[in-house]
This record gives C-alpha cells, structure tokens and sequence, in this order.
DNA sequence: ACATGATTCAAACGTACGTTTAAATCATGT
DNA sequence: ACATGATTTAAACGTACGTTTGAATCATGT
C-alpha cells in the first residue's frame, strides 16, 4: 500500500464527510477511520485538517476550472471570429455544464461538488477564501462575457442576477440526492443534459429579462 | 438584571454567532461572554446548547412564518372571490417580502435571516430538522398556490424551478453585507421594495418561462 | 544483504468543548 | 425582616479534538 493509496483514501473520505458534515463537525478520527489510515497519517501528508481542505479543493477546482475556462474561450473566439455576441444561454452552459458533469463523473466526484455549493454558503468559513483564490480570473471572466452577452441589463443589475443565478446553482449543487421534501411525482434521476437545460431555463430567462 | 434580559441576550448573541460561524464553530462560552452571562446560563435558561439553537429559530420563524401565511392567505381569498388565479409574482411576493423586510427591522433579525439563509445550505444539519418542522405547512401552500398561479407548468418542472428559486432566496439570506465580490460600482444599500422586487424579477422570470 | 529514507503505528500531549455541581446572590411576597 | 424560590457564579467534570512524538515497519537502490 503506497503513499499514493493513503493520500487518496484520506482525501476521498475527507470530501465525503466534509461534504456531508462540514469542515468543523468532522474529525480527522471519522476520517482516518473510513479511510482505513492512522490518526496520525493526515498530519504527516497534509500537515494540518486545513491544509487537508485546501487539497481537496486543489485537486478538482483546478481541473473543472480550466474545462470551464477552455469552453467559455472557445465560445467568445468562435463568436468573435463570426462578428455575433454570445447568447447569454451559452455563456452559462460554459460554466454549469462542467459542474453537473463532474457530478455524474464518479469516484466521490459527486461529494466534491456538494462540497463546493456548501462552501457557498459559508462567506466566513475557512474554505472561502481558499475557494475564492481558484475562482475569481474565471468569475471575472463569467461576468465579463455575461455582459457582453446581455447589453441591456446593467452592470448593476446584472450583479445582482448573477448573484441569484449562483445562488440556484450552490443550492443545486449541494442538493444532489438528499432533498428535502421530494413528492413522488417528480423525478429526480436525469441526464447531465436535462439537468443542465432545466436549470438553464430557469437562470437565462431570470438573466435576460427587460423588466 | 431579570431572567428575560439573561435569555434574551444570549438569544442575541448566540443568533449572531451561529449565523456568521456556523453552529459547530461557535463555542458557548464566546456566545455567554458576548452577552455577558455565566457560561452555566446557556444550560440553565435552555437546557442545551441544541435547545438553544432551537429557541432561536422558534423566536423569529414562528411570527415570521405568520406573516407568510397571512399574506397568502389573504391573496388566494381575494383572488377567489373575484374568480381569478393569482399571478405567481403576487404568490412569491408574499413569502419574499416579510423574509427581506424582517431583514430590515433591526435588534438582531438580520442575524436570523442569515441563519436560516445558511440552515437551507446545511441538509444534514442540526437546524435542518427544527426548522421544516415549521415550515411545512407553508411549503406545502406555497407550492400549490404557485400551481395554480402557473397552469402551463407541470408538478414536474415547477418542482425544480420552486428547489432554484429557494437556492436564490436562501443566498440573498445569507449575503446581508458580506458579499463575496462587489464591484465599486455596485450599489448594495436598497430598500425592501427595490430588493424585493429586483429578486422577483428574475424568479418570476424564471418560474414563468415557457420552454 | 544491507543501508536509508519514507511511511505507519500506538500512545500521549495540551487544549477546548458542553455540561454539571453546589454554594452564593438576588428578587419577591408576606 | 425574613423565608423561599429563581438566578448567578466559580469551579470542576469527563470527553473529544488536532497535533506531536518516537519507535516500528516498509519500500527501494546498491
């Protein structure tokens, strides 16, 4: 069993619990235990609980991050190149569609998005600022192209819709099996691409209205 | 200095912390030296460091959560007897204005609305379980008053744009001063009437759109 | 086979937590 | 003024936490 082994299981049980608890309610004892590591093995390889947080981010953030980049890119090169503006549909796609991807993506995959939209929803929380320092060039960017591609909404305005729209989004993100009150009509299990172009509806004709 | 100053003041305290630390991250002895109580008051005066926790919700949601009612109940008895269907902007309006106007109101509500903004971003927390004991019942209204506001949408799709909405509402609770990025030319300070209907805007919006 | 560095392990460290206790103090009705 | 119950107080309780330690074990190159 080698280095590698141990680091990954301590970091896919960490983003479980952490996921599912938060960063303060875990334990490095519940997380050694599901990992089948000793106590001690978190300090030797990352140091602290913290720096244990910060390498789960690392290690999906920066990957999702330069899918995400690479396909808002590519849309604002491709419709450069034709002299058009994005749709503000297609800008968010760039951005949402990565994320519930990653979600149906496997290996634990699914408790690193949860744990994201969760991260969200804590402005003081420790994994913030670290969150924060591998997000903002691409929200920069996002907000950018959003306005580019909605010339009739202000900036302030527009601020404050792409404030409601990663509301939805955290709040999608961390609801991925454990909703609260689901009647038993509605359907839970969909594709990527359902998933995607229901919460696009929502989120573009919340984006694009003149009021 | 009375038992209600002790209780209320620990209330206070306790609501402040646990909405900018989290529940796990506050200790009860921070809350009782900002409200300048003994560290025994806490299990005196509630019994728990949870039964606090659920004092504060009672404190605020129950009053809060008659308003809501009050106000959609006033607008399905209007709409009825004037044998019309209520817009779905007038149904939001009336579980989102009290929420943001609550906000306003001082001594601490702010606090609240916070901590409730942050209890619907935590599925498995301590304060999810108290706080939908409470509302419930009002869900349950509120979703069929929003279906009969919205013919042209199934139980299907209203139950996920009702699930972004939340996901928008609880992070405009959540978000009170502490915004992640604000632009210098964002303007942050507005009324109820401003905010409330800048957010419905977009969620009505989004409820409404047909595909 | 052996040396060496990396990793694992059991144990302990100091600290902070929520809770409990029992005495001290306060408020109130007579 | 006094009795009585409510409240406050300082101190301690047991527990769980993140972290550190030093010896044991493992993997690897020669």
């Amino acid at each position: 069993m080698s280095q590698a082994d141990t680091k990954q299981r301590i970091l896919d049980a960490a983003e479980h619990f952490f996921a599912r608890d938060g960063y303060h309610a875990t334990s490095l004892r519940s997380i050694t235990t599901e990992a089948e590591a000793n106590l001690a093995a978190v300090n030797y390889h990352f140091g602290s609980k913290e720096s244990l947080l910060e390498a789960i981010i690392d290690r999906r953030l920066r990957p999702l991050n330069q899918i995400r980049h690479g396909q808002l890119d590519a849309l604002l090169q491709k419709t450069e190149e034709a002299g058009t503006i994005p749709s503000c549909r297609d800008v968010l796609r760039t951005f949402v569609e990565p994320t519930l991807r990653l979600r149906k993506q496997g290996s634990g995959s699914e408790n690193f998005v949860a744990l994201v939209g969760r991260t969200l929803a804590e402005p003081q929380g420790i994994a913030m600022s670290i969150f924060m320092r591998h997000m903002e060039p691409l929200m920069a960017c996002l907000f950018q192209a959003l306005h580019l591609s909605l010339p009739g909404v202000s900036r302030q305005v527009l601020f404050w819709r792409v404030h409601f729209m990663f509301g939805s989004l955290s709040h999608v993100m961390r609801c991925h099996e454990r909703h609260s009150i689901v009647p038993e009509d509605v359907n839970i299990d969909m594709s990527v691409e359902e998933e995607v172009e229901l919460f696009l509806d929502f989120a573009v004709a919340g984006m694009e209205v003149t009021k």
